[in-house]
DNA sequence: CGGCATCCATTTTGATACTG
DNA sequence: CAGTATCAAAATGGATGCCG
């Protein structure tokens, strides 16, 4: 339908089935975000025509992945929210995001910046072991992108729009985060240059910092665990 | 190229430029077991045309996943290897085929049989844990396909053709593979019917024939971690 | 033969206009 | 706003041709 199946009796066939045509990952990162209406699925989706979204979303609905609901009185419109099958996702998604931005560095020229990207790179950069102990909540600004990552026990959880009483707060424009995650300028130094502006205590500034430290994959770094048994969150206050 | 980019700045898009396009993963599925010629690759993966497969094994190959390489004089022909690079995708293409194998029972109909869907499947299967201070190799033969499993304390390693000193060695039929692979008979059951001969001391064959209890991924049922530690040493940055 | 390249019918995709 | 409809461009699948 969206796409024509392999036919092979394989997982990993099965797999690319069912979320292996284009856009489809795309679309689960967007809404492992949180959920989104049909427009901000347009908007946050460059590339992506409003035909094959509608085909797309029709698709991965079909197979429980994502589901469309009405959102609470007050707005009375749809929202797309990921399940929890289609959460079970996650890991998969930032192992790929993982992997792709190891050499990234060398073709980031033409290319746009979206938000649910660069969330979706601060979790896949994040190191569990050098947050244990931790719970706090960072508040990032990304040009007129806000988001936040809530550190707790068991994983990052990254949400769309500001936290509820985040620990630090971090100012920049796209442009910046592209030169921080593509390695040609680190964190400390775009504070220096007064490109990024960081505010909190010093000890949980330099924690939020250096989830912007995109170092290249070392040994011992593991994918985080994302806990998937938590219910999906289906709107953020 | 392959395929149109997405031009996001993004590790998930960027990896999806690099293997997302159609049948890409597969190829990586197929070159994971071993080295394959050309014609090799036709014929195990049904429904991939010549001329794409020309195509993709020219893009794989220019981003450096895989190679191409003259075999040893005695045969002196080429065959495709799967490179160091290329291999860091072995933990995803693992993820993803123990994703979809979740599902995989209620669509198996009019699905072909392919040895590397097989062999992933035992490899996304694969309990460490109950294997620890285990060395032992496993032959299996599933129709005319043969290949093995040499478990070693770091890892199990499948590859094509006869183990050199199996400790246990099991025969079946694809369509007996089909059933026990989507939970329709227990890989005991189809010894007690018949339809699979293993041989081998009593207790290798029980660990044998673990690699075939198919647990199935069900919703709520974690992603196991995906490990990328070994994507430290191999990616160059 | 092995390893593609070429041609062509069908699908899928991207862009834009349209509708309730 | 949330999708559909339409259509051109690109990707795909299948067959066949070419060339060492």
């Amino acid at each position: 339908m969206a796409n024509r199946s392999y036919d092979h009796l394989c997982g990993l066939a099965h797999s690319l089935d069912l979320v292996g045509s284009r856009w489809s990952l795309l679309l689960v990162r967007e809404l492992l975000t949180g959920p989104k209406r049909y427009r901000d699925l347009v908007q946050r989706l460059p590339g992506l025509g409003s035909n094959l979204l509608s085909t797309r979303l029709k698709h991965l609905r079909t197979h429980g992945l994502i589901a469309l609901e009405r959102l609470p009185p007050p707005a009375s419109t749809h929202a797309y929210v990921i399940t929890e099958k289609g959460r079970t996702l996650e890991p998969i998604v930032v192992a790929l995001a993982q992997w792709g931005c190891a050499n990234l560095e060398r073709h980031t020229d033409n290319k746009v910046f979206v938000p649910g990207a660069a969330i979706l790179a601060i979790q896949a950069n994040f190191n569990a072991e050098a947050f244990v102990g931790i719970e706090e909540a960072y508040e990032f600004h990304i040009g007129a992108n806000v988001f936040h990552m809530r550190v707790t026990q068991v994983a990052l959880t990254p949400r769309l729009g500001s936290a509820y009483a985040p620990d630090c707060t971090v100012h920049l424009d796209p442009d910046t985060f592209q030169r921080i995650l593509t390695g040609r300028v680190t964190a400390a130094n775009a504070v220096r240059q007064g490109l990024l502006q960081v505010h909190g205590p010093i000890d949980v500034r330099h924690r939020c910092l250096s989830l912007l430290n995109f170092v290249p994959l070392r040994q011992g770094r593991r994918v985080p665990m994302v806990d998937l048994t938590r219910n999906a969150r289906l709107f953020p206050a």
